[in-house]
RNA sequence: GGGCCCGUAGCUCAGUCCGGUAGAGCAGGCGGCUCUUAACCGCAAGAUCGGGGGUUCGAAUCCCCUCGGGCCCGCCA
């Protein structure tokens, strides 16, 4: 089987890692420890490139020395002066490797077992090569764990998109600019919390495991207890247990966390993927927008902070930093298809409209469907800048609460970037009535029973839901956005992958 | 669910159309070189061509099955 053979047992031995064991073993015979416990005083490449500012080319700073750590990446002999490029978090710094400060014998002791991969401290003075690269020049190496195996090609890397996504190691190992994309990931979930505290917003945890996976309808995983002996869900949303919350009187409360969906996967949906949903009691849709718009604007800014050499970034920074655009999902559409009254369409007509544009949905579909097919085909495309599209039609989205004065519509909006939804917002259905009404309408309609419905958020609501909005944000479409990764699985350091 | 494409040395690739039993660069080995940065020069080594089966005198190449991956379409509050 294919993934068997490439991924071998470690026992499984090729001749280039035989000649590293071979250069442990030696390492060993000389009284030098391959596995060191640590390396003190170590600094960042970024304090050595400093230190090098004020020299000029060819000259060296013996006098304050510095140690570095990382991992060798290149190495470049020249008889007795060698060169090794030295790859931490902050970037590559180049090392210089002397005769004159290592002495023949430990100069060429030093490279017969240097390998690149290793993990490597080295102590010197900062430098400036003659061509005007900062370096250190070295004046003591101490090898801090030696790599076994062989890391992938020196200028292309990783290519291999099967390996990238099983062995993540290799290819953050070898790619700073992978290393870049998640630490740009960190970043912005980072700033999403302090933005939402900052707005007074609590962050909770909420169970992953429930009896019903509510607050959407996707197919859930399924698990068991053994102590409860029950059948249990992962969670598909956030939104039932916050909403509870709410109920309770916390008013402002977020969850960030993982929701498992048992669908396909593709370069926008991931089984299990990181949702954002926030409530947001006595504030209504109109708050909201303006929350999500200070929101990425404040995304766009740091990450064009720390990625000042990233276009796509850069331009989702610039495209962030002013107000969305709006438009109105029914007056859109009817503006983009050219399709009139569209309002006044029997379930009939869209269907045939629907049909017309090439979607296959069943034709007993309501007629909320029909319209979200037309708005895909006809709209979404269309959606470059940041956009709102709101007060979607009723029949599209039965959680909402009523619009209060376009008649037959929701107050709802999904905001998009580029083609890509990235996050769904309402003004909170509210009523206990209304909302057992349309979760037994949406039971109706489903002959899978595994939509059993959670009597226990109606009764939640007939003591009092204050009138809230609340948001759901795809955190990792939002990396998506902002750093322009073409797939969801760039920016899941370990997406889901068949074992084989 | 439908279609297209990919899998060859540790890594990056060529060779597949038109069958004659595999070629390069990097990495590794040996030798040379005291300022290179995809360092360079020389020598030698490294692959049962994702797996299985078939056709054939002969298969990386053609056919069938299969595993893994990518893209597009469909489906998916």
């Amino acid at each position: 089987m294919a993934a068997g053979e490439k991924g071998r047992p470690v026992t499984d031995e090729n001749p280039l890692e035989r000649e590293r064991r071979d250069k442990v073993a030696r390492l060993r015979s000389q009284g030098k420890e391959p596995f060191p416990w640590s390396f003190p005083g170590r600094v960042s490449s970024n304090v050595v490139r400093t230190a090098t500012a004020r020299l000029r080319a060819g000259e060296e700073d013996l006098a304050h020395p510095l140690r570095v750590a990382g991992r060798v990446r290149a190495i470049r002999v020249h008889g007795r002066t060698a060169f090794a490029d030295l790859d931490d978090l902050d970037g590559s710094l180049q090392l210089f490797f002397r005769v004159d400060e290592l002495g023949e014998a430990g100069f060429h002791a030093w490279l017969a077992d240097l390998d690149p991969g290793d993990i490597l401290g080295a102590e010197g003075a900062p430098a400036v090569s003659r061509r005007g690269e900062p370096s250190l020049l070295v004046t003591s190496l101490t090898l801090l764990a030696k790599a076994i195996a062989p890391p992938p090609e020196k200028f292309h890397g990783l290519k291999d998109a099967e390996e990238r996504i099983r062995r993540r190691y290799i290819d953050l190992l070898s790619s700073p600019e992978s290393r870049n994309r998640f630490r740009l990931r960190s970043l912005l979930v980072a700033e999403t919390r302090a933005h939402l505290a900052e707005a007074n917003f609590l962050e909770v945890e909420t169970p992953v495991l429930l009896p019903i996976a509510g607050g959407a309808v996707a197919r859930p995983f399924v698990t068991r207890s053994s102590y409860l002996d029950e059948e249990l869900q992962l969670r598909i949303a956030l939104e039932l247990p916050l909403k509870r919350l709410l109920v309770g009187g916390l008013e402002r409360v977020f969850e960030i966390g993982k929701c498992f969906r048992n669908e396909d996967m593709d370069t926008v949906h991931s089984p299990e993927f990181t949702m954002l949903e926030a409530y947001w009691a006595y504030a209504d849709y109109h708050d909201m927008r303006k929350l999500i718009e200070s929101l990425y604007a404040r995304l766009g800014r740091r990450a064009a902070e720390v990625a000042p050499e990233d276009p796509q970034t850069q331009e989702a920074a610039k495209a962030f930093a002013s107000s969305f655009s709006t438009v109105d999902f029914v007056d859109e559409l009817e503006a983009r298809s050219g399709i009139k009254d569209l309002r006044s369409k029997s379930r009939k007509e869209l269907r045939d409209l629907a049909k017309a544009v090439g979607s296959t949905v069943p034709a007993e579909s309501s007629t909320g469907v029909f319209l979200d097919k037309l708005f895909e085909h006809y709209v979404e495309p269309t959606l470059s800048a940041p956009t709102f599209v709101v007060d979607h039609p009723e029949e599209t989205t039965p959680l909402a609460k009523r619009h209060r004065s376009k008649p037959g519509r929701v107050e709802r909006f999904e905001f998009y970037y580029r083609g890509l939804e990235l996050g769904n917002a309402y003004t909170e259905l509210n009523d206990p009535d209304e909302q057992e009404r349309r979760f037994r309408a949406q039971l109706s309609q489903r002959k899978v029973e595994q939509y059993a419905f959670d009597e226990d958020f109606v009764r939640a609501l007939r003591y009092g839901l204050p009138p809230c909005t609340g948001v759901g944000i795809g955190v990792d479409r939002m990396v998506m956005a902002l750093s322009g990764a073409p797939s969801i699985k760039d920016v899941i350091l370990f997406p889901q992958a068949r074992t084989g």
